[in-house]
DNA sequence: GATGAATGAGGATTCATTCAT
DNA sequence: TATGAATGAATCCTCATTCAT
């Protein structure tokens, strides 16, 4: 009788299950997670799981939304309490972010999109919407302040702003697919960072 | 004239079904496909599918190794018998390369293998030695070869050839996973590819 | 009064499946015998069946087990609260024993042996050292302990305790192959008993 | 290409494929032998082993019936030809036929008897008609010529033939499940038929 | 609310049998 | 005849989901 690894309220339960789904689900990938392996994971009958998701779909819907929710909230605090120069604030939390990313659970939540996204197109839309399309807003927004502001000059960046998140992807997939064979990521990172400065100032 | 229930092609088969699998895991992933599902799409029957692959897995690592062959033979091709300027390289032909890869079968074995890869290893593997070893060997030789001749100058990016791959592979996962967003991939990988020589040109 | 469609009875599940597969398995032998065929007779759904049988392999050595340790208890209940002389327990006790067992499920696990036991020698191993062993140990003790009495004499008999099994064995495949053809077992049985002993007696 | 075991002519394959099928369904049982593998062992085509035995089943009867065929002239061969007092045919031809039975493929034809046998009812009526019954009727034949020669008394024997088989039968099951078990068969049977004459003689 | 025994649709795999060549 | 590629019914087994307790 292995102890139960969560004895909270009630009211944590959803999180609970939900994170011990995103642990099931980066192992195994959805498919291959069973609902009651899950259960087991969130110290939790199989029944009970029932009762707070509906279904093992909503219960991976459940997933997505809830690590998109943290990170949206982090994303958004970082923006909008900053004052630094465009360069400074891209060198600098921007940077931050983006290289703590791969480590992150969003690493876990983009393979889930990419095998069970083609078949949840309300889901990839949530995380289009309230991720993707909030992240190359902002990093639009800095890069087209700093043109106003003169640090930058026009370029066709503020077209591509998935330029940014190349590296952070590619990273993401590395250490999904190719995880032993060693890729400094960080430096991947920064010298896309480098080189997109470079590229637009003045 | 009803189609004949018997059509003996042996030497066909593998391929036909192998491409089948392509089509069906590119739509549904592995997992969600039946094999039942491939077979009909090769015309086959389900038993004869077993008849060439003995597990679904080994069909499934079939597929992979069927693309990355094809691959291979074409990478390889373009570099070998090539006599233009490093730089004329990379605009050129690996550009090319580059640009058409998302929407070529490549992408389906990425998806496939962010989603099942953790599982198997040995196919990793064999992916990795076979098409990212080998074409990340051989930006570096282009590379290598521009500051040889003088093109170039030595920078970080010998050692980071994946910020080749990154917009490459930001333009798979965006195809699998946003298709119906628009997003230029062309021009992402070619700002890509202006900007490292920007930064690499001496 | 529809029959409820859940009973939960988890203790008594395991025996009544076993008893289930073992009638299902003396009609129709094990190869034969579908798992739902089981699962009918013991009026449970197909999945419940694999919640206490991994496989359908392991339905079958738990059936051979549980006529096993059956059997067991009986033999070695009868052998160790006698003080009857050797030559009255062979007559008595032993007799009776041996003629009930050619009707016994003994019959059908005997037969499953013959089957499948050549696949599957722990289960041979198993039935050997908890039945057939214990059955010929104690019947040379029976004998020996007669010979050290004196109402035995020293005879080739000790080294061959399957003569007594003989009859045994025989009634037993002649209930399962040529069951329309009448056999006296019991006089057979009776008749071997006769010989021996008059073949050991001093 | 292992070279086929036999290169025949074709009125000799029928043989050939009932000699094939007759190995295989010793070692694995008839359930578990696959027709494909018969057709290898025999050197002949999957699709040849239906121009000759329609089914699987009919093959099976075949095998059954062509061991039966051999053993009956074998046995009646013997019988026929002798002049020997009865304890002397007993002891000597009658006690050689019985000591290479556990040996001889009657051996397996009595286990797919057990297996299969009572699915297939008339296969068994068969066997029992021309082998069993006539191996009876043998016996009780030479027990009734002695006892009308004065060398034997009238007994229970003359109605249980079938204790002269229980040794030959415990030897062949033995033989089956047991077969690491060192087993005299030779001695149990011999004993056996000494326990019997001196149940008999006068 | 909790539990986990019970269900049954669904899917991978096998193999006797067929038939184009 | 002879072959073995091709078929598909049959079967084992899994697992999301339900429900008696």
């Amino acid at each position: 009788m292995p102890k139960p690894r969560y004895q909270r309220r009630k009211e944590d339960r959803p999180q609970e299950i939900t994170e011990a789904a995103l642990e099931a689900f980066a192992e195994k990938g959805y498919a291959a997670t069973r609902v009651e392996e899950v259960a087991k994971r969130a110290g939790v009958s199989k029944g009970l799981m029932y009762l707070y998701f509906k279904t093992k779909e909503e219960l991976f819907k459940a997933v997505v939304k809830s690590v998109v929710i943290r990170r949206i909230d982090q994303l958004i605090g970082n923006i909008e309490t900053t004052d630094l120069s465009s360069e400074d604030f891209i060198r600098g939390p921007l940077l931050s972010f983006m290289k703590q990313v791969p480590g992150s659970p969003v690493a876990i939540v983009i393979r889930l999109l990419i095998s069970e996204g083609p078949r949840h197109p309300d889901l990839v839309d949530y995380y289009y919407e309230n991720v993707v399309a909030k992240g190359l807003a902002a990093i639009t927004g800095f890069v087209e302040q700093g043109v106003k502001r003169g640090e930058f000059r026009k370029s066709v960046i503020t077209e591509l702003p998935q330029l940014f998140l190349a590296p952070v992807m590619l990273s993401i997939i590395w250490g999904i697919v190719f995880k032993t064979r060693q890729l400094d990521t960080d430096k991947l990172i920064e010298t896309q960072i480098d080189m997109l400065l470079t590229h637009i100032k003045a």
